[in-house]
DNA sequence: TAGATTGTTAATCGATTAACAATC
DNA sequence: TAGATTGTTAATCGATTAACAATC
């Protein structure tokens, strides 16, 4: 099977998920006037294995040469291309508390690939406040958005007792990609795309390293003690 | 191996980063006082197969009862003390930018098992300015903050451009997990745990499957093309 | 006991890694 | 050509899944 086929095809989950580190990478080293890379030092940079950098490569195609290493630009153009980045894809943020302010304000956003065309809020009393140079809007303006601006990526920054909720009802106007920051497990159809964003989640997986790290101390003479009755 | 030796041992990974999941649809069901639960229905809340989760618990011993299922409460405490939540990490935030005032107001940081401690910034001008009932504190208070304190954890929420040289100082001042929601690779220690929170990486996926999914209409037509000479 | 559900086994699947032939 | 580095192969590793014996 040519690369090329295997980019049509799909494109093993894991090696998508780090596909934006090596773009965050490549643009590195352009801002740096970098325009040439080796796997070796790419990889570096995005913090994996050569080998898995250029296995993930493979599948996109075939885009370096042979005893010098990958074009800068070029990579970074076809990883574009493969995410889908060539063009902008409109955004809507629902919840506008402290975390989804905090989001509409983030550049990182509105940078490449996305653009935040709406902030909305299920509580009346906030529709229509500005936040930073945007009105916040009602649910009720989903359909339009979906409709007139080609809505297509949902972010919920509600708290948890909420989200579900919010899901439905992005889902029922026609929102097929969500971004979830609420603590909770979204019940959603099978087409529909969710991706968490938990810090609580990642700060406990932290703590259960953190926690091994001191306890190591004391295996040596716990580990023969023998078994513990239940 | 008896489960108890295994627990002792290694957790997979991938069992891990899910035991927080288990765990916030245990509280929930307690919080509506289901007091016994299956590992079908308890799968079905966290969102992953019975099987998997039957495997994951069965990393931390055997805390289940044949024929009747597990009990809610007891459930939450062992995965609590596996995650090492039984006890209160402390916890420092560095940057008060968007983010980490946002991160500094979020209540799921506050409740369980972690301690928000310190709030801290490299610029001057903010040390010293209210965020919230705290106090911006200067980066020189890390080593104070981990000898007095017990401070465990970091908190990185500047721009990208400064998260290095944070990282440095809190790894200088001892601080050996780190939670990065900067878009950018940290080099740190072996020692070091890093843990990513990126939010245009998560994005940037959901484009990709929905740039997929909007292409698959052209696939039928292109699929018997040929392949494409490079 | 009969029914239900766990904990574990073994098979499958997918991801990672090392090594190297291809080739610039 | 000689040196360097890609793209790919094959081996290894770890995670998922289905099935079921153990047992409440």
């Amino acid at each position: 099977m040519s690369a090329d086929v295997a980019a049509r095809r799909g494109i093993p989950d894991a090696s998508v998920a780090r596909l934006p580190g090596y773009l965050q990478a490549l643009t590195n080293l352009a801002e740096r006037g970098i325009s040439s890379v080796s796997s070796e030092e790419l990889a570096a940079a995005a913090g994996v294995s050569s080998a898995k950098l250029r296995k993930d490569l493979s599948h996109l195609g075939s885009y370096g040469v042979r005893g010098v290493g990958y074009e800068v630009d070029r990579l970074a153009y076809e990883i574009s291309t493969a995410l889908g980045l060539t063009q902008d894809w409109p955004v809507a943020i629902v919840g506008m508390g402290n975390l989804g302010r905090a989001l509409a304000a983030y550049s990182g956003f509105t940078t490449r690939g996305f653009n935040v065309i709406a902030l909305l809020d299920r509580d009346e009393a906030i529709v229509g406040a500005p936040v930073g140079d945007r009105t916040v809007r009602p649910m009720g303006d989903l359909d339009a958005l979906v409709r007139d601006d080609r809505l297509a990526i949902g972010v919920i920054a509600t708290p948890a007792d909420s989200a579900q909720d919010v899901a439905d009802r992005l889902v029922e106007a026609g929102v097929r990609s969500i971004l979830n920051f609420a603590p909770c497990v979204l019940d959603v159809p099978d087409d529909v795309m969710v991706r968490k964003v938990d810090m609580s989640t990642e700060l406990q997986i932290l703590a259960f390293h953190e926690q091994r790290r001191t306890g190591e101390l004391d295996l040596g003479r716990t580990a023969d003690v023998g078994e513990v009755a239940l």
